[in-house]
DNA sequence: TTTTTAACATATCAAATGGTATGTTGTCAA
DNA sequence: TTGACAACATACCATTTGATATGTTAAAAA
């Protein structure tokens, strides 16, 4: 019962929340003020103590939503493994398995964002580049820590690899979106494989490509 | 002088040329019909005279511009090379480096229509796929030619390959948008082409990549 | 030359848009 | 307990939106 019915933070999550979901789902030219408040338990007048015009809401979704789901769902999951490409090939696809009907249709909210926006607003921009420049870099440092310790041939540029590998996840779910079918992600799945196997140092531990 | 001031076919051309380039640089949501007939020389009455809604428009941006430009830049140059690994490689390296600062800032046309309407509006996404399916067929078709001349190693998959060779290509630009920067093209082309190499029939006449 | 048609232009509209001005009331410090 | 303020709600607004109704006039057919 110690509920108050004023909370300036959950406030904030709860719209941000909704909004989300709508741009993922619309896009951020494609949602109105309304259509957001619409899907919250509060008005338009609240929603604009909160931010102080739609674009600070985008920007706030760049800068907290998007990159801490990045941090989650790529970046932190990699700590686990000593072995990078193994890493990154367990991540992706398990977030490949976890892919629903709506994942698919829907695609990656970063790419998303990115293509719709950075280009339509400069300081989205910034923003979303900020993410993807975190992510790029994030990956980069793990396939060196694995360079170092064998799991990397030493001819492989990390940051090249690193810049390739986060192209292809945009890639996987940019291609499955455009074509609407998960198949297409498997298949870009082992054309990433076949690409690590390449790079790969310890020859190790991994079954046949089937 | 036998310029007639009334030209359906014309008319009609001009204003989806309008349309073409601000949705490039705005996104469809993004521009109204309004911000078209400014840049064209007829008005809105001309325009819903062509169009019976602002989505008729999209789509046949989509069945016919987009159609033609992937047509011409991606698969019609295709069919000049023997060796399909040689030609993707040659076609990717064209296009990069014929890309202006407009073209890096705002990606790829298809691609940015695709993330931004696929999933908004079904019919769109369904014209939209229809070019990315025919890009990848064609694309695979390429490579079996190639596979048929001993250009490609019998044992990998034309489809699978066509598939990660368009997603590359979308990629290349997606990751050039998302961070502005054009040498991450060259970094994505050289996984590319080391990504080929691995894949390639006739060793050949290829120099070693630096 | 006249008629007819369709390729446009002009004027207008209802709805939606982002945003504001002005209330109302929970909540906390004093 | 009370006063003050901030966390909301309500009502409203100018502008933009996609679209229509209704003109006007080139131009092909008769």
């Amino acid at each position: 019962m110690s509920k108050r019915t004023r909370n300036l933070e959950k406030t904030r999550a709860h719209i941000m929340e909704a909004a989300f979901i709508q741009i993922y789902r619309n896009g951020f030219q494609g949602v109105s003020v309304a259509d957001i408040v619409e899907k919250t338990n509060v008005t338009k007048g609240a929603f604009f103590h909160h931010f102080p015009t739609k674009q600070a809401l985008g920007y706030a979704i760049a800068d907290e939503t998007l990159r801490e789901m990045v941090l989650d769902r790529w970046i932190r999951p990699l700590a686990a493994y000593r072995n990078p490409v193994r890493g990154i090939l367990k991540q992706l696809r398990k977030i490949i398995e976890a892919t629903t009907e709506e994942t698919l249709v829907f695609g990656c909210p970063l790419n998303n964002l990115i293509q719709e926006m950075s280009a339509v607003d400069p300081i989205f921009g910034e923003k979303l580049r900020s993410v993807m420049g975190m992510w790029v870099d994030e990956v980069e440092k793990h396939l060196r820590k694995g360079q170092s310790g064998g799991y990397l041939m030493q001819t492989v540029n990390p940051r090249q690899l690193a810049e390739f590998v986060v192209m292809v996840h945009e890639g996987v779910f940019g291609m499955a979106k455009s074509l609407k079918d998960k198949k297409v992600m498997w298949s870009l799945y082992d054309s990433l494989k076949e690409h690590l196997s390449y790079v790969s140092g310890k020859s190790g531990d991994r079954k046949k490509s089937g």
